[in-house]
DNA sequence: ATACGTGCAAAGTATTTGCAAACGG
DNA sequence: CCGTTTGCAAATACTTTGCACGTAT
């Protein structure tokens, strides 16, 4: 089945962009034309995206870009955790801004339609924190895939 | 990096093979040696296998099986519910056992030692079962990865 | 100037598919 | 028997790597 997209989650960090390219700029990388294409696309992004998707959506700008560049940036923002890699199931790595803070969201995929619901809930934040802690790890990032049906499907079951 | 399994969780269900094969058979599904070869392997794991790994294992015991048959008998058995299909990250999918009841577990995957540690937690499964209610989504499995350093690599880093 | 960044093509893995032979009921 | 299941090999899909050339600093 194939795996899309729904955007209800409209709160994405404002400047993520920004961020990300003081953080390389400080870790002495240098700014080609590549890299800052693969960071000004993901913090134009709400949600997960594959390194396919990325590359043609940087095509179909017009911009002159190469896959094995868009998986090497993935790479080194994943590495300084400045990204956030997620698998969902279907065998395709998905990309997303990693927000410092209580940003964090976490997805739903529709098993029925394919989409993917990004949704935030702070209780559940606190419980993992708790897990954690119980755990006696030391937990640096984490994620919840919850696999149904969306509202949508689910209404248009009845 | 390589991710290895601890085994931690022992409550593996004593008998879910036994029910795995009744629930092909009513299917009206045949009993090749192949398919039973893979339920087996499946029931007596505390976590989850990559298809090579159980492709291995069962080669190990000097059954003749190929790694297509192990593919399209996980891939059955997913569609039945019979068993979860897991990624933690690498790009590899990995399988185990779908415990109807509540002794579903979830998984710590370290990023120091790259072992993966089953663990399992009731406060959690009664918070994912609200944050489904309050999506209003049909959720029919979930899945939580923790990320971070497990608790033998903490105390090395001491 | 020099080391890092990039595109392309080739290689590497994980997974799926085609097919003829083997097998279960 | 007849349709399912299987092993093997070939094909596919996603990702990584090698290398020569380009580019930022």
């Amino acid at each position: 089945m194939r795996i899309g997209i729904i955007y209800n989650v409209s709160g994405h960090h404002e400047n993520w962009s920004g961020r990300a390219l003081e953080s390389l700029q400080a870790e002495g990388l240098r700014n080609g034309g590549s890299r800052r294409a693969v960071i000004e696309h993901l913090g134009a992004q709400p949600c997960c995206h594959s390194a396919q998707e990325i590359f043609d959506d940087i095509r179909g700008q017009g911009k002159r870009i190469g896959i094995a560049s868009v998986y090497r940036a993935l790479e080194q923002l994943v590495e300084l955790d400045l990204v956030q890699r997620v698998e969902l199931g279907d065998g395709i790595a998905r990309f997303e801004p990693a927000h410092a803070g209580g940003e964090h969201h976490h997805h739903l995929v529709c098993d029925d339609c394919g989409r993917i619901e990004p949704f935030s809930d702070p209780g559940l934040e606190k419980t993992l924190t708790a897990v954690a802690e119980r755990l006696h790890c030391g937990m640096r990032s984490h994620e919840v895939i919850l696999h149904g049906s969306c509202a949508a499907c689910l209404t248009a079951a009845l």
